[in-house]
DNA sequence: TATTGTTATACTCTATAACTATA
DNA sequence: TATAGTTATAGAGTATAACAATA
């Protein structure tokens, strides 16, 4: 049995487990807080990070967020009550729509993403700039495994 | 302007930003399929996390999980419907309740964080050992000094 | 027949505001 | 008055199933 906790100074280590855990709870907080002053939610900006440079059915944007086509439907439609994304006709297949991001859009995306940006900068500034080279390597490496055993494409997000 | 994005074998750092963000999805995807799978919802299971070792009234349960304390009636209400946990009149206070974890509840977050475990444990599973140390130590000293900056009680999460 | 997208429906999660019952 | 909790209400987000239009 671990000893009492002992809240010693030099804290002790979560474990990887829980920390990435907590470490992940901390990064969408972030990301909620920060969309949810721009009355936007992450779902939403996650849409709006993809949208960047892509102009999907809304099928395939349906596969980049993992939900199904029928949740697609009202994602769409309320972003799109707000002018922040477009539907287009397909040209080819009339049975489809390209999704786009509006100038609106993109200038919600790139404020959240700034602000974003630097509220981790912040919480990783206890790092040392060798440290924080390697959590970048590591979250990259870790990433692009998983996104590579699922052959899927990766930047769902921001970019 | 950066080369066309040479999908090299070497991958290509997604930079700090970006990695922690793709990662939180990554971690977090994983937390909520697992938990889907049991039929439980992300927050059902940070709930039951947090009761694995205290006995919070409903209002310290919504400090904890930083939701408002019309949010967590319903929470409660919903597990305690499924018999996760129960709802105890205070002796002090005639006003509150201490809301307790169950047996039930107690095996279901215990599956659902050794099932996470795992899947994490796959995850990182391309580090090396001691870059998954590394990354241990570095979660965890960016999860705490957070913490501390808010004046926070760690621990939201299994444990 | 299969696929694209929408609709109908149902549930969870969340917040605000108004309320009750304590304190 | 202030606090603990609930209720009423509203809206986002999600999924399943059934449907229309097109492939």
């Amino acid at each position: 049995m671990p000893p009492p906790p002992a809240p010693s100074p030099a804290d002790e280590d979560l474990g990887l487990v829980d920390g990435l855990a907590q470490l992940s709870f901390l990064v969408q907080s972030a990301l909620s807080e920060i969309a949810g002053q721009h009355d936007l939610s992450v779902v939403q900006i996650r849409m709006l990070g993809i949208l960047r440079d892509r102009e999907p059915t809304m099928n395939q944007l349906g596969r980049h967020l993992g939900l199904d086509k029928s949740s697609i439907t009202g994602l769409v439609d309320r972003a799109q009550r707000r002018g922040l994304v477009t539907r287009t006709a397909s040209s080819v297949d009339r049975r489809s729509f390209q999704v786009s991001i509006t100038d609106a859009g993109r200038q919600f995306v790139q404020q959240v993403a700034a602000e974003f940006a630097e509220r981790i900068e912040r919480c990783v500034a206890p790092l040392t700039e060798a440290d924080r080279k390697r959590l970048s390597r590591m979250a990259t490496r870790i990433v692009t495994t998983d996104a590579r055993d699922r052959g899927i494409d990766l930047r769902t997000t921001p970019r």
